[in-house]
DNA sequence: ACTGTTGTTATACGACAGTATAACAACCAT
DNA sequence: ATGGTTGTTATACTGTCGTATAACAACAGT
């Protein structure tokens, strides 16, 4: 009967590894079935680690919340591209970015909604969708300023933000009711649905959007 | 030392009162604060009574989603109207429904949440989950079919299931954003942002929709 | 009134949750 | 090499969870 061996990690190692352990026993079996035991075998460590790392569970599962937002955020920004002179493709691949795997998926789903319905229980909960949802929008905001300063076209501030919110609604929707697979539609006619909508709350042509459906490579197709 | 005084209730009377307890319960607390003890305390009944008429909590859980959802629908469905000579004020007023109180509160978006993030890991949410939103769309669906029947605009099958689903898509988001109330913008300013965008998302005039959202009676204000 | 049925209460029980504590071993500094 | 530090394991403990069971009482049929 010997002691488990083991090996020591880094401090940002070890709490990212215990984060995914609690993202993924979540998501496999809902916030009750998440036990700090079954966890912590998840994450290869026993439950005491909980306790030295995260204080108590109840912080741990806060943490990966913060977690969580962080990397979907991150993965969206990334996809939209940094290529600041087509404000229209940008726009158009940030928006397919949300409505596509691997952000449109039943795992991400599953934990945001069981992180939402903690929010009104648990204020901390409130503080951190606070300010995912402020990123979101300003992100979206500045998206759709510069797709109207190319088009020379003059929208008030205001007006901008309320086109803002009200394409940050579709995308929440589009990208929730996406994920859970209810088969009644096919998931892959999400890009266009989205695209053709979102042209449509901007005032834009039909197709403005969808335009930049087809090219898959990192590498613009136009020459420059 | 006496037992408690009780009153027998009818099937029905009891278990809508179990159910409410119990989506009380856990909007208040979450799901895991929303023990059997204390639902029971809340319905002013014993524990025991959960096993007589939901066989386990699972299942009295379940059943309050389904609960839930029914109500939702029923709610926005009546609100919308009956009057179907006006297809344009009628989707008007389905849509501005679903972004304002009743139907927009914290406690709904949180239950919802809260069901939401359990349907990976329990199955008989999804089907409670598919159903409600196929009801949704189905509605969304003949509501957009006559206001483009009536403006002799013909639209194929498709075409109007896209717009149902981008429609859904911004009235689930707005509706989830608007709920929590993180004070990034006032929600009475969400009638007027999602009518605007579902006309965009339906190629109608600007304001098509947003006509009618001043008559605050149930009687219509035009003579006939 | 009385009696039978059953909705409802009261209580007990086993299981397991989260966590506090102490022993231990991996790694670093020397 | 070796000693010290502390990340990590192992275990025990207390509370409370869901639920099974038995006693009880409200109401209906007579």
């Amino acid at each position: 009967m010997s002691r488990k061996t083991f090996q020591r990690l880094s401090l940002d190692e070890r709490r990212r590894s215990m984060l995914e352990a609690t993202l993924e026993c979540i998501a496999q079996h809902g916030l009750d079935g998440a036990t700090a035991r079954r966890i912590a075998e998840r994450a290869n460590v026993t439950a005491g680690l909980i306790r030295h790392y995260f204080g108590s569970k109840e912080d741990m599962v806060l943490a990966a919340y913060g977690y969580l937002v962080g990397q979907l955020t991150m993965q969206a920004a990334q996809a939209s591209g940094q290529d600041a002179t087509h404000p229209e493709r940008r726009l158009a691949r940030f928006i397919i970015a949300n409505v596509t795997p691997p952000n449109l998926s039943d795992r991400n789903v599953s934990l945001w909604a069981t992180f939402i319905g903690r929010i009104r229980a648990l204020p901390s909960y409130a503080d951190i969708h606070r300010e995912s949802y402020r990123d979101f929008l300003d992100l979206l905001e500045t998206m759709i300023h510069a797709v109207m300063a190319a088009r020379q076209r003059p929208v008030s501030a205001e007006a901008c933000q309320d086109q803002a919110v009200a394409l940050n609604g579709l995308i929440d929707g589009l990208w929730l009711e996406g994920s859970l697979d209810h088969g009644l539609y096919a998931a892959d006619r999400l890009p266009r649905i989205a695209l053709t909508a979102a042209a449509g709350i901007l005032s834009l042509p039909a197709d403005a959007l969808s335009i930049h459906l087809e090219p898959h490579a990192d590498t613009p197709p136009d020459r420059n």
